[in-house]
Order: structure tokens, then C-alpha cells, then sequence
DNA sequence: TCTGGGGTCCTAGGACCC
DNA sequence: TCTGGGGTCCTAGGACCC
């Protein structure tokens, strides 16, 4: 039996989250930036409006966003994670099988609903959605994961539909596919594009009609895939489970460069301690570490470096003491002085289950002493925020030249009491 | 002239996603 | 001055094996 698939997706997700806390950003441009207040990753629809493009760097837009009145915000991750969990808590009532795509997109399986509910349906759950939670959303609805996706973007783009698109819709799925270029479908990207052309495909229903085994031949079986998937054919199911992350990595560009050993050291430390929470968090851990440290290929004048070293640890750990003295010695083994290092990171794969990690013959003492030694410490992290306390090795939090800029970042309304919103009546 | 023919595993790199 | 930070999947090709 064919099923039918919905895509609901937060608009302008993480500007949506700012303006659900202060009422003054309505209608409104509003933009959000990236880490270290980099680039724009976030646009409203009246900053779209006024050329701010996605992944435009703030200090380009910075005139234009002053003399606009555009309002830039930091990212509050600690924001759009809490909304975001709200809004899925909301879809929970809408269908029992659901996979969390990402941040603000969740896929939900509506094979249950009868056709002529389903439109209904999506209309009720958008409208539920923002009177709990505030997000605005849009709906696509189709018979695979891929046209679903296609009538959310479609919804997204149409004024005229609302917000909510059907595919499943016989005359909505012929008149859309030969009017949407084939740069829209999920997984098609300027390199595929490239390819398609190619092949002489103008629009989505064009790729459609691509012989299965031609596209295979061109670009792989993801092409072929593809093509299945946009005639109605699925390839991809639901991922109600969320699957074990295969890795792990904390990196970040410095908001000043890094010249000197000791200053590297202390902040590859930090993220060797961010990536002990990661994995003692899903109960993984890592017997290699990668880390990793480059110059900016915009220094341009200045000589390029970039390096990487592989630590292996005696045995599978999270340890963040383990980890830490592990990054260091990778910062030791390939440091050179004489750059202007812009970035630096630590890289993780091939994570193993920590319960299920084989035991080192020796250093079981010391291992029997850090597990409750980790669990106090995110325990006291968890209820007094992130760096309440770090090992000494990751350095004093007031001497991090090299740490992330959030200048403008939004008080964490939902998950810090200290921060939460007052209201006043009078 | 002809120079075996499969297998598996691993890694690097490309492509794409949000 | 200032340009994000994560992820996943797929393939080709080398190393190695019998």
C-alpha cells in the first residue's frame, strides 16, 4: 500500500524563536547569525526582502542592516533546541510515527488519514503549532520522503497555498513537477544540476521521466533513487528511531587568531571537554582522536598552514581528562609558530557503544573513578550552565581570547531560570 | 600477441544536507 | 578588523588475500 508522508517545517525557524520572546520583532527584518556572529544562516521574510542573502557574512551586511533596521541576532542554540523539542511535542498529537529530521523539519507518516482529511489535517496542525508554541510552519505533503520535501518548498514559495501543499493530489502533482526547477529536489545540488542538464531535464517532472538505469549510470544510485522517489516509488523510510551518531566533532573558528603553543592548547582543551559531554551524553565513546588547527585562506599576505594529527587512546573512552590530554599531545605533535591560526577542532568517527568497549587491562582503577567524577561535573554544568566547571586544563574561562563572539545573542527565555521572561500587568 | 581472477577492507574525497 | 559548525552517504582505488 503507498504511503503518504508530510514535511512540517519551521519558517525562518530560528528568527521565528526570537520573536515568539519579544513581540517588537513582529513584521519586522529580523536576521540570526552563525557561530562567532559569522555569517547570516537565519532570514525573515522582510530581511530576505531586502537582499540579505543566506550565508551572507555580517560584516558586509552590517551597513545595510544598521540603515535597514534590520535586527541581527546571535545564535541562542539553548533557544531553538527547547522551541523545537515544543513544536515536535505538538506533532506527536498529529501522528504516533515521526522522524525528526533536523532542528526544525520533521517528517510525519500520515498513511492513516483518509485523503480527503488530509489537507484538513495539516491545517489544523500548523494552526495548533502556533498557537502553542508561536513557530509558524509550512506543510508539503506527499506519497514519498522526496515529494514531500518537494511540496514544502513548494508550499513555502506559493503565497497563494497558505502554507500547505498537497502532492498526493493527482492535478497538483501533474501541474507542479513541470514548473519547479530540478535545483529544488532534496539531494540535488550544483553538481547534480550540472548532470541533469545534461541529460536534458528543465523541471522535476523531467527527472521523473529520466530512465531509472540512465540515471543510475550518471549519478549513481542516489540518481536512481531519485527518480523512483519523485514517480511515487519510495526508497527512503521514515527513521522513527534516531540511529547512533557515527561521530562526533567539535570545531570552531577563534574570534582573534592564535599565534602562541599555550593559547592553542587551551582551546583545543575546551573542545576536548565540549566533546567528553557530547558522547557522555549518548553513552559513546572513542578510542582516536583527530585534531585539527588551519590558518584563514582570507589572511591573505600571510603565510597557510593547516595541520591535523591522529591521538589513539590505551582504550574507548569519554573521559574529558583522557580526551584533553589526548588533544594536547595532537597540538604538540604538529605545532609549528610563525601563523595566524583562524581555526581549530577535534574530529571523531567510528563511535563505539561505551558499555560495550573492550576493558584495558590496565588503567581500570583510574576509569572507576572518573565515571562519577564526569557525572558531577555535568551535573553541576546542567544546573548552572555550561563552564560552571571545567578541569584547570581547559583553562580559565576570563583569559579565552580565542573563544566564539555571541555579542548579540537573546537571553535563553525557556531553559535558564535567571533568564526567563517577566511579565508585568498593570 | 599472451602476463589470473576474484574477493574484502579501508581510506580519501566528493556531494549533499540543515 | 570581521567570512559557521555540524552531519551523512557514496564511490573509486589501493592494499591485501587466496
Amino acid at each position: 500500500m503507498s504511503r503518504v508522508y508530510a514535511l512540517s517545517d519551521g519558517n525562518s525557524f530560528y528568527c521565528s524563536c526570537e520573536r515568539v520572546f519579544d513581540s517588537r520583532l513582529a513584521r519586522v527584518p529580523v536576521i540570526v547569525l552563525s557561530n562567532n556572529d559569522g555569517c547570516a544562516i537565519a532570514r525573515t521574510a522582510e530581511a530576505k526582502a531586502l537582499g540579505i542573502k543566506m550565508g551572507d557574512p555580517f560584516f558586509k551586511i552590517r551597513q545595510t542592516c544598521h540603515a535597514q533596521g534590520i535586527r541581527v541576532y546571535s545564535s541562542n542554540y539553548a533557544l531553538y533546541g527547547d522551541m523545537s523539542a515544543r513544536v515536535n511535542e505538538v506533532y506527536q498529537r498529529f501522528s504516533p510515527r515521526i522522524e525528526i529530521y533536523s532542528i526544525d523539519e520533521s517528517f510525519l507518516d500520515l498513511t492513516d488519514v483518509r485523503s480527503q482529511d488530509r489537507v484538513v489535517l495539516a491545517r489544523d496542525m500548523q494552526s495548533t503549532v502556533q498557537k502553542w508554541t508561536g513557530i509558524p510552519t509550512c506543510v508539503g505533503l506527499g506519497s514519498t520522503k522526496t515529494l514531500a520535501k518537494l511540496a514544502n518548498h513548494i508550499a513555502k514559495k506559493v503565497p497563494e497555498l497558505d502554507g500547505v501543499c498537497d502532492l498526493t493530489d493527482p492535478v497538483a502533482y501533474d501541474h507542479w513537477l513541470c514548473r519547479i526547477a530540478p535545483g529544488e529536489i532534496w539531494g540535488v545540488g550544483p553538481s547534480t544540476v550540472r548532470k541533469l542538464e545534461a541529460l536534458g531535464c528543465d523541471s522535476v517532472a523531467d527527472v521523473r521521466d529520466l530512465d531509472p538505469r540512465a540515471a543510475r549510470k550518471g549519478m549513481t544510485v542516489v540518481g536512481e533513487r531519485l527518480v523512483y522517489e519523485l514517480r511515487g516509488v519510495a526508497c527512503l523510510d521514515l527513521e522513527t528511531v534516531a540511529a547512533t551518531r557515527k561521530g562526533c566533532a567539535v570545531t570552531r573558528s577563534f574570534s582573534d587568531r592564535v599565534e602562541d603553543q599555550a593559547t592553542m592548547e587551551q582551546a583545543v582543551a575546551a573542545h576536548a571537554s565540549r566533546l567528553g559531554e557530547k558522547l557522555r551524553r549518548e553513552a559513546l565513546g572513542t578510542d582516536h582522536l583527530t585534531v585539527f588547527f588551519h590558518t584563514s585562506e582570507h589572511d591573505r599576505g600571510n603565510p597557510q598552514r593547516s595541520v591535523s594529527a591522529v591521538v589513539t587512546l590505551p582504550e574507548a573512552t569519554n573521559d574529558t581528562l583522557a580526551l584533553i590530554k589526548a588533544a594536547t599531545t595532537g597540538v604538540r605533535r604538529v605545532w609549528r609558530p610563525g601563523y595566524r591560526y583562524s581555526k581549530a577542532g577535534i574530529i571523531t568517527t567510528d563511535l563505539v557503544p561505551l558499555a560495550a568497549s573492550q576493558r584495558a587491562l590496565i588503567g581500570a582503577l583510574d576509569r572507576e573513578r572518573s565515571g562519577p567524577m564526569m557525572e558531577a561535573m555535568d551535573a553541576c554544568n546542567r544546573r548552572w550552565g555550561r563552564g560552571a566547571v571545567v578541569p584547570a586544563s581547559a583553562g580559565w574561562m576570563k583569559a579565552r581570547s580565542w573563544s566564539t563572539k555571541f555579542e548579540m545573542r537573546s537571553p535563553r527565555y525557556t531553559t535558564r531560570v535567571a533568564e526567563v521572561p517577566t511579565v508585568r500587568a498593570s
